[in-house]
DNA sequence: TTCTGTGAACAGATTCACAGCA
DNA sequence: TGCTGTGAATCTGTTCACAGAA
């Protein structure tokens, strides 16, 4: 009962994990039907928007009730594509590549690392989060062979435009880039940045507005 | 010469920081003026954008030619509140936390870890990035010593609210959360949160559109 | 009665188009 | 002539308001 949708605006579906995280979190509390304003108590916005966003999906919710947890987790996780293990690759084993590795951000929602791979001689063949680190060299390999889904890069600044370059080259058209630099790609592939420092620099901000000397 | 600045959109506050990093990058290569088209193809934007973003500070273009790079970076660098050094607070000294104090994406724009603390009796007193990690319940204390201005929690998700408190109770108004949970905060405090799972999935959701089975 | 679903009103962000200065 | 600066137009996203099903 594949219901049609209408096209899901890019602002939904930055909000689509938070509920399914919020409604998988509920089921295990017991909560097996849930309303808009629980919901959105949950995420931190309001309930118009949680009705606006989830009137998207197929799945209806129950007037005078609430959303059914169960199947609205189904409908997310098929949109989110989550119905599978999605393979990560990870490029990049220096401070931050070894951090990704351990923390186990990745596993816990349908994301497994499958392999590490970086150009430094001197980490190639080290271990970490269990898995051997391996050359760049191999990408195009190891991404056929592992099936991987998503590239996740964690080198300098420098090198970081030749890394998606490689991922893309190999076939990839997801990339989680940790590099503070914008990086480019053809259309078809998808590329989400995640830079600390303008994370930090935007807090910043905060603090000096109204007060700009 | 602090000319006057109309209210800077959140959309454009959330540009600076790369349009900053770009011009000292163009700065380190000689460049001392930048049109906008360059200042757009450098960030991935679009130069309408860029003149429209850069119309809400004081620092003018020159018409014909392009931006001065040095008082650009002054400007957004007082915007931004990086003229000084700013102390940050790592609370959680697990994989990811660890990470974060050996990564060096603090470090290198103005802002500058000074403290690591924990609750875990295995990890308190154990050294990260060079920083001693101490025991949670000192952190008021840390927080007005060391002047912190901003605190980091890496914590697990069901940690991260109580830490949070802890942080606002200490006088924190800016918070980055790297917990995978919504956390409230009082209305004057600036909360921002990274999560790794959502952009997983957020890249995830891209294979699946047009295909929803 | 309660809470969903959604058009309508509103607000915010982006893009366009062009006037104006170096 | 080239590029900035900015209103106007457009597009996107949010909030409102209320009709309608359980």
């Amino acid at each position: 009962m594949t219901g049609m949708t209408r096209a899901i605006p890019p602002a939904t579906v930055a909000r689509l994990p938070a509920y399914r995280q919020a409604l998988i979190d509920a089921d295990a509390a017991g909560q097996r039907i849930l309303p808009s304003a629980e919901l959105a108590a949950a995420v931190g916005g309001n309930p118009d928007q949680v009705r606006k966003d989830l009137s998207f999906l197929a799945t209806r919710g129950i007037r005078g009730v609430g959303y059914e947890v169960a199947p609205l987790v189904d409908e997310l996780s098929r949109i989110l594509g989550l119905t599978e293990e999605r393979n990560v690759v990870l490029v990049g084993a220096g401070n931050l590549g070894r951090a990704l590795a351990a923390y186990d951000g990745f596993t816990p929602r349908g994301f497994r690392l499958v392999a590490v791979l970086d150009v430094d001689a001197a980490v190639v063949g080290s271990e970490v989060g269990g898995i051997v680190v391996t050359h760049l060299d191999g990408l195009a390999e190891v991404v056929r062979r592992l099936e991987v889904a998503v590239g996740v890069v964690a080198v300098p600044a420098h090198a970081a435009q030749g890394v998606v370059d490689l991922l893309v080259a190999a076939g990839l058209d997801a990339v989680l880039n940790f590099a503070p630099v914008h990086v480019r790609a053809p259309e078809h592939v998808a590329v989400r940045s995640v830079d600390l420092s303008t994370e930090l620099q935007m807090l910043s901000f905060h603090r000096t507005r109204g007060s700009l000397v």
